[in-house]
DNA sequence: GTACACTAGCTTTTT
DNA sequence: GCTAGTGTAC
């Protein structure tokens, strides 16, 4: 019974999903159907009799992944389970996971994410004594990080005179140094970064053959989704997987190229044509998503990019209204324009809050939003920003879980060493660590034999420490993730700890942790999951940002809000995107070059282009940056858009609002109509208090609740709470000017009033 | 060794 | 305005 495919499809779609055999590229333009043809394609692969474990596609997102899987499932049923689906980083993880001793990894190998790294390079350039000013961590992490998308070597690093005289040049020539070091301690502790799965699996392939062999027998079918977004890294193992069947399929449009920044080349896809002579090429160019005004206005501000395919993008659909600007007088008033206008637009247009989204391109611009939107009582949601498996009581649960499985993870080692206290300071630790590098030992040999290192009163705890970790990978080897996970969160005393801070913060760290929990429990009992050992999950949730995790438990009706780069391959009805500001949006670190500016282009163009009846741009003339008042100017981008698609509501006021030469961005601010808000003024530290010079403490051992006490920092307070722990008193405090504290009373210097 | 206060630097964007 | 990292007091 096969699916009728010119019925569901236009000619060109069609096409696309019927061309099966050998290499094909589908360039599609924003909002044409992309999701379909491919979804539809492989529905095609399938009903030709092709076994879903022989068909491997590729994915930048795993929320990508997951919807194309679930669409999939809905046309070909439960065979589409077995389909090989998955980000590049996921799925390839999954490989080097079975394969990781050929290439001398453990097979528990751990994932460092990026604050991992970050720290680690910190730690390697105070060892090799290195300033950190010239070296700063992140430049240093995206040198590595670059290095290893363009499969370079620490050995070619070093030895290739041209980026030897690039480094010092830049007056680092150490960075080759670093890499070799960070290279080393990452293989010790047998790690592996982000950019690692991708460049380990190119070694796996150059150094073994067989295995190459072997996976591309599996892979008869190779589909590679957003080929814009490749880096060189990845663009050769899809290479190299399709070289023996010759199918591969990518998709991609080199308008929504936006991520240089991490490697990405634009050129894979423009020289797609050199690998595969007889490549086919399909163009889907109809969007069916937005409106002509929204088509009209986004085409016309990615005319001003000089490298690009020629693609007409058009649209059959209505006009629509125009395209809306908003301009507000700070960050606080553009958020409340905002959400003033989505009320209204749910409210005339019966919407539902899911309708509308607010994209922006910083994260920090979420704060001023999300206030806004409170005061309207409007639910909303944030995708991305700071991600649940970021917190600290997560961090440190899946540290002491991460250490179970991989004791060599010298990072979670660090963490969770002295956590709970257990006496174990700063000079141990730095004692541990220089015997391991003297007897060229990895860090958690020295620590499970501390008591041959260590003179034994230091070594004691150490020791303890590290039977612990010994009989949590004992309770992992035999039990599930989810067993061995409550296990270590009770043993480890983190359980106790953190429910013994009554405070709301630590009440809610207390709820993460049960959480987190919750989530390995869930993790067990999926029965599509075929590996439930703690290991599996690590690897799960080290490459599964809460983009994905948050989407499940959504609950009513919400405003989605998140930056421009997590919006893309999403759509909504009306979309607002915010901070339409020069330094802001365009980013002021991109403006420096053509090619970045051109980035920026593109990324505004996946912007408009999420917009599917309603697009609304809005900036601010003044916001708060790093607690300071700054002025801004709009956007370039906004003059980009051809004038004709676009409604300035502003200017239908008092006059043309372009500031003349001179004029203080704040001139006009202010003489805008009365019933907006001028910026409000950041909540000022009270005035500070200063101690009397004859301030002396008063003896505090009869000291009473409700009493009235001075502390010589923080002012006069009122006592309402006293509590005896283990011997030393503690005094919760109700400071007039800082709020609540406790103090030790032993050592806090009060005066009885 | 620990607890706390102070400061410097920071913000692109994500797997 | 935040936070991670450093300095200081006990």
């Amino acid at each position: 019974m096969g699916l009728d495919y010119h019925s569901l499809l236009n000619p060109s779609q069609a096409a696309a999903v019927m061309q099966i055999e050998g290499p094909c590229m589908i360039i599609a333009g924003a909002g044409s159907g992309k999701t379909r043809v491919l979804t539809y394609r492989i529905a095609n692969l399938l009903e030709q009799g092709v076994n879903p474990f022989n068909i491997l596609a590729l994915t930048f997102t795993n929320k990508a992944a997951k919807e194309m899987r679930a669409r999939i499932e809905k046309v070909v049923g439960p065979e589409a389970k077995n389909l090989w689906m998955g980000t590049f980083h996921s799925i390839f993880a999954r490989i080097l996971r079975s394969e990781a001793d050929k290439i001398g990894y453990p097979r528990s190998f751990t994932i460092y994410d990026t604050q991992d790294s970050k720290t680690l390079i910190g730690q390697i350039l105070k060892e090799l004594e290195i300033d950190d000013k010239l070296y700063k961590p992140n430049m240093v992490l995206g040198r590595i990080s670059s290095a290893k998308n363009k499969l370079i070597s620490v050995q070619q690093y070093l030895n290739d005179p041209v980026i030897r005289q690039d480094d010092e040049a830049s007056l680092r020539p150490k960075l080759g140094a670093i890499y070799q070091q960070y290279a080393n301690r990452c293989f010790k502790a047998g790690a592996m970064d982000f950019d690692d799965l991708l460049y380990q699996t190119n070694v796996l392939f150059k150094d073994h053959p067989d295995v190459l062999n072997k996976y591309q027998n599996m892979f008869r079918y190779v589909m590679v989704d957003e080929y814009q977004d490749t880096n060189y890294s990845q663009y050769l193992i899809a290479r190299k997987l399709a070289a023996k069947e010759r199918n591969i399929c990518v998709v991609g449009d080199d308008a929504q190229s936006i991520y240089a920044f991490r490697g990405a080349d634009i050129q894979n896809i423009l020289n797609f044509e050199k690998d595969y002579p007889e490549l086919q090429v399909f163009k889907l160019e109809q969007n069916y998503r937005s409106t002509k005004n929204i088509v009209w206005a986004a085409n016309s501000v990615i005319k001003n990019n000089q490298a690009q395919l020629r693609k007409d993008v058009f649209s059959d659909n209505e006009e629509g209204p125009l395209i809306e600007v908003l301009k507000a007088a700070s960050d606080n008033e553009e958020g409340k324009l905002v959400a003033q206008s989505i009320y209204e637009d749910k409210m005339n247009q019966h919407l539902s809050y899911d309708d509308f989204a607010i994209l922006y391109r910083t994260n920090a611009q979420s704060r001023a939003m999300e206030e806004s939107l409170r005061k309207l009582n409007i639910k909303y949601k944030i995708v991305g920003g700071l991600s649940f498996y970021q917190r600290k009581e997560i961090k440190d649960l899946v540290a002491y879980l991460r250490l179970t499985v991989n004791p060599n993870d010298e990072q979670a080692l660090r963490r969770v060493i002295n956590y709970p206290k257990r006496g174990i300071g700063d000079t141990t630790l730095a004692k541990l660590i220089s015997s391991a590098e003297e007897t060229n030992h990895t860090i958690w040999e020295v620590v499970s034999n501390a008591d041959k290192f260590l003179p034994t009163r230091t070594a004691n705890p150490i020791v303890d420490f590290a039977e612990k970790i010994k009989a949590y990978t004992a309770v992992a080897a035999k039990d599930d993730a989810f067993e061995a996970a409550k296990f270590i969160a009770k043993n480890s005393g983190m359980i106790e700890e953190l429910y013994a801070d009554k405070s709301i913060e630590g009440l809610s760290r207390y709820e993460n942790i049960q959480e987190l929990l919750n989530g390995v429990k869930a993790f067990v009992e999926d029965p599509e999951r075929e590996e439930k050992s703690l290991g599996a999950f690590l690897q799960d949730i080290a490459l599964v940002t809460d983009a994905d995790t948050k989407d499940a438990q959504a609950e009513g009706e919400q405003v989605t809000m998140m930056t421009i780069h997590s919006a893309k391959g999403l759509e909504f009805r009306n979309v607002y995107i915010v901070g339409m500001e020069e330094n802001l949006f365009p980013s002021q670190m991109m403006i420096t070059s053509r090619a970045d500016l051109e980035e920026e282009r593109r990324l505004f163009y996946v912007a408009i282009t999420r917009a599917e009846k309603k697009l609304t741009l809005s900036y601010a003339t003044s916001r708060y940056q790093w607690g300071n008042l700054r002025s801004c100017e709009k956007s370039r981008f906004l003059d980009e858009i051809d004038p004709k698609f676009v409604d300035f509501k502003y200017s239908a006021g008092p006059g043309p609002d372009r500031a003349g030469p001179g004029e203080s961005p704040f001139g006009h601010v202010f003489e805008r109509r009365s019933n907006l808000i001028p910026p409000t003024p950041r909540k000022t530290v009270a005035t500070k208090y200063v101690a009397p010079a004859d301030f002396k403490p008063s003896d505090t051992s009869n000291l009473q609740t409700g009493q009235r006490v001075e502390h010589p920092k923080f002012g006069f307070g009122t006592v309402s709470k006293l509590e005896d722990q283990a011997g030393s008193i503690k005094a919760i405090i109700q400071f007039e000017e800082v709020g609540e504290k406790t103090l030790l009373l032993s050592f806090a210097k009060l005066r009885i009033h």
